[in-house]
This record gives structure tokens, sequence and C-alpha cells, in this order.
DNA sequence: CCTATATCAGGGGAACTGACATAC
DNA sequence: CGTATGTCAGTTACCCTGATATAG
């Protein structure tokens, strides 16, 4: 039987020209293709996340990474658990202040971006397949600008 | 406290430059500002997805809708459940073909489609504030190659 | 027989909320 | 004292899977 069963062609146009609806499904779309071949490394994005920030930044406390990544302090606490028994990470206790812990990526964690960087790529290649390389830059201009118009005004409202 | 506490400006750059990322993040604010806003005339997304559906297409079985709508049958089911506790939608059975629901959309059901009209369209001007009007047809235009493009490849490999 | 429909039960990833002990 | 940190428990919306009774 077919669970989401041979989807008509066309939706309803007054949903599909919606570009939140637009948006949203293309995101789908996305997170499909990055989580299954994020999956076959046995991790998920939030995993990925966290690894690529802490390459990029060095050790830091959790907090400190949650804003980075933009990832609630429960949430991560389990990404880091996942992480932390793969040897992914390693979690040591701040001396200087003993509230914190201070997260580093282990060389096993190196490997292991390295290789999730290569999917993720090609993961974006399989995304944007049908868009010439302007087109690519264009796209990314303006989803960058609706993001950070959107996360100044979230970060605006929440202080 | 803050539970997604004043997230950092900068993510990690890795992170920020992959268009799937971009556009995820895109997504939420998207679901964000269009949830709140039906949320406030007590509905979700896929209840104004189901409820346009209708509108635009008149009364369908529901197998057919969950198609127009690609939503899971199962889901679907629930949200029929919930507009027809509130009155929108009638479902009633189709003699013709005895296993099938007729749906149609209830005078109520048209009146309540019209305010949320009104109310998502003006999420969609929030959404899009920051951009131009040339700029937002191209990004409607490149949305829709992109979802086209991969949604015909999941319809490809589902059938 | 085989397929489609509607329904029910439930899983899984993700965003979020509240509470709490501990340390500053 | 108030505040930040890490942790734990729980909720919700969404997408998906499976099973089943019924009708074609």
């Amino acid at each position: 039987m077919e669970p989401t069963p041979a989807p008509d062609p066309q939706q309803p146009r007054a949903l599909a020209r919606l570009p939140s609806w637009l948006v949203g499904q293309v995101a789908m779309h996305a997170n499909r293709i990055v989580g299954q071949t994020l999956g076959e490394e046995g991790v998920r994005k939030q995993h990925f996340a966290v690894l690529t920030a802490l390459q990029e930044q060095g050790s830091v406390s959790q907090a400190a990474l949650g804003r980075r990544v933009w990832m609630d302090r429960s949430d991560l606490n389990g990404v880091l658990n996942d992480l932390e028994r793969d040897g992914l990470v390693a979690r040591v206790r701040d001396e200087g202040d003993r509230r914190r812990n201070v997260i580093a990526l282990t060389p096993a964690g190196g490997e292991a971006l390295r290789r999730l960087n290569a999917r993720v790529e090609a993961a974006q290649e399989a995304l944007l397949e049908p868009l010439s390389g302007e087109e690519r830059a264009e796209l990314r201009r303006l989803l960058t600008r609706l993001r950070d118009h959107h996360a100044a005004r979230r970060r605006a409202s929440a202080s």
C-alpha cells in the first residue's frame, strides 16, 4: 500500500503559491536528503551541527554551544550524551567555573566530521541540482536576508 | 530564564552557508509566523490546508483530499475530526461508493477560511518584509523549481 | 483474490516548557 | 540574594508506519 500514496502533481494553487508553504516544502525535501545521508553515518542533523560548531570555534561550554547552534539546552544535553558515548566529543568540568562543562572535539570526532561534511556537501548538490550557479547564489542571498532579518527580530523580542 | 536563550548573532559559518540549513531556518521562521496567526483562530496549518483544498476543488473523498494536500491518511483523519467537530466541514458517506466519505466545506467553514486567508496573507507579508517585489518573485520562482523537481523525483521513486 | 478506503494505534525526530540542584 | 548552568521530565506538532475492518 501507499503510505503517502503517489501524491497528486498539483496541489491547491492557493497553497502552492504561498511563499511560506513553498519554503516549508523545500525544507522538507532538504531535510529528507540531508537526514538520509547523515543517518547512514549514524547521526542526525543536530549532531552534525554540534560537531561543526566545535570544530569551528574550539572548546566551549554547553550553554555557549547551545546559543551558537540555536539549540535548546535540554536537547543539546541529549545530543552531547550521544556524541560522548560514541567518543566524538569530550565533556570536561571547567575548573575555573565549576558549573560549566567544557566540550571538546576528539580526534575521532574530527574524523567523523570530515566524513559527514563530504556527505552534506553532496546532499547540497542533490538539493540544488535543478538550479544554475547564478541561481544558487541568488537563492542563498535571498534566504540569508530573510534568516538574518527574522533572527534579529526574534532576538530583539526575546531579550 | 531563556528557553531558547538569546541566540548568538553568528552561527558557525560552515553551517550558515549551507542551503539546506538556510532553507530550514527560514522555514522555521515561516512556520512560527504562520502558525502563530493561525493559532489565534484555533487551527493549525494542516487544517488550513484542508479547508483551502476543499474550497478550491469542491467536495472530494478523504483519500483524494489527502493526495492533494500531501497529507497522510492517518493525520488527515484526525484533522477532519477536528474540523467536523467545529462544524467547518461535513462528512457524508458516498452512496455510489460506500467506502468513501465525501467531504464538503460548510458555510461556517467558508467563513472561517476567509478569515484565515486574510491572516495567512498578512503573514506572508511579514515573512517577506525585507525583500523587494522583484526579489519576492525571484525567490518564489526558485523555490517552486526546487519543489517541483524533488516532488517529481519522490513521486517517481514511490510508484 | 486483490485493491482501495477509512480508521486506529503508535513511533521518531524536533522544538519547546517547566522544574531543580548546583555554582557563581 | 539573584542569576547562570547542566540535567531531567514532559508536551506538542508533524511526518511516517503498520494493522484492520469494510467495500469495491
